[in-house]
DNA sequence: CCATTTAAGGATCGATCGTTCCAAAAATGG
DNA sequence: CCATTTTTGGAACGATCGATCCTTAAATGG
């Protein structure tokens, strides 16, 4: 079946922890020796298993956007209200201000303004990520107007635009310092603005 | 009075030309290569009148700060309605979607993103930039207030909040490709909540 | 016109970048 | 237990990073 040496090391985890130095260092500024050491893998191994770091920050990017809107699929799946999982989402990310999870801000968001229009397959797959964001806020839309909290007549990709350009900005007041407070005021504006 | 060999470079000038550099490439992946062939120089010439790179990048930084902070504020105290000022502002912002100008996005907001909650002045003098933006929005939203635009019981700073969350969210929309319909729905929505 | 002062040009520094390569180690099938 | 296969560890590659330093050029004051 299986010749040779097996591997010692899971490509699961590598992964992840390759994910999480991306996450807090950025695509150009995580080197491969942050990526190495947090892995705990050598560098063949990494070379082996992962092609290069382009194609390891792919995987760790397509990791992060498949589990956030898995994440927040089901979440909004099992909440009674879309519109109630919209203003909790937005109201749990504005309590996170102060925290090193807000300091990390988020890693699509973080790629994006890193990336922004380059060539290549990392800015491609950013802007992917930022669509498919959309997507799932549009869906929460969609099923508020159907269950009677927003007015059917609005545009659902409108307000879906809307519902990014205010995560993006909030993951910025984040990063920026913002406070709970400062962070939890714009948020209650926002979600305003959903409802009307 | 002047002794020795005048420089044969306007450092006016230069510190523009790298601002474009750190602006369009971001502070860290700016070379100094980059730098020098933007800003016309020789290597010492550089270190000799601004430093080193992360002195470079503050002056950068300040100079788009209050460029940006004195055009605004100039712009307001021109406008016969600071609500006008704020809607025809983040207007055309979004109809800047699609442009290289687009794409490179704000040096500020970018600075932030990039840079979150590291220790060091770069970090430091970024978030100070982004204060100042919600400060000339705070005054912009008090004069609206004054002139009867915006109900005066509102919250101005909570509306800065607002105001600054919506223009870091609109560059990053305008960053990942979005058109210049997707943004100017969303704008209208953000103006929306702005009047109430 | 010479001594002095400062800028400009560019070689060079050590460190680090992403990546490749090779030998040693560790597993398997027969 | 040996031949084979694959992983592992780490040396090494050329390129580039920010920064320093030394020589040369070009200006001024006397």
């Amino acid at each position: 079946m299986t010749r040779g040496r097996p591997i010692a090391f899971s490509p699961d985890e590598a992964a992840n922890a390759a994910m999480q130095v991306f996450w807090s260092r950025g695509y150009e500024s995580a080197s491969t020796r942050d990526l190495l050491a947090a892995m705990s893998l050598s560098r063949s191994s990494l070379y082996q298993a992962f092609g290069n770091k382009e194609q390891l920050f792919l995987e760790a990017l397509r990791r992060y956007r498949e589990s956030l809107v898995g994440r927040l699929g089901r979440r909004l799946e099992a909440s009674p209200s879309a519109v109630d999982f919209l203003a909790s989402l937005f109201r749990e990310t504005a309590q996170e201000a102060g925290s090193d999870r807000a300091a990390l801000g988020c890693l699509i968001f973080n790629s994006a303004s890193e990336l922004g229009q380059q060539d290549g397959l990392p800015s491609q797959h950013a802007r992917q990520s930022i669509a498919a964001i959309t997507a799932l806020f549009q869906q929460a839309v969609e099923r508020a107007q159907a269950e009677g909290d927003i007015d059917p007549d609005r545009d659902a990709a409108a307000l879906a635009s809307y519902l990014t350009m205010g995560m993006a900005g909030l993951r910025i007041l984040l990063k920026s310092g913002s406070d709970t407070h400062q962070a939890g005021q714009a948020v209650e504006l926002l979600l305003d603005g959903l409802r009307r």
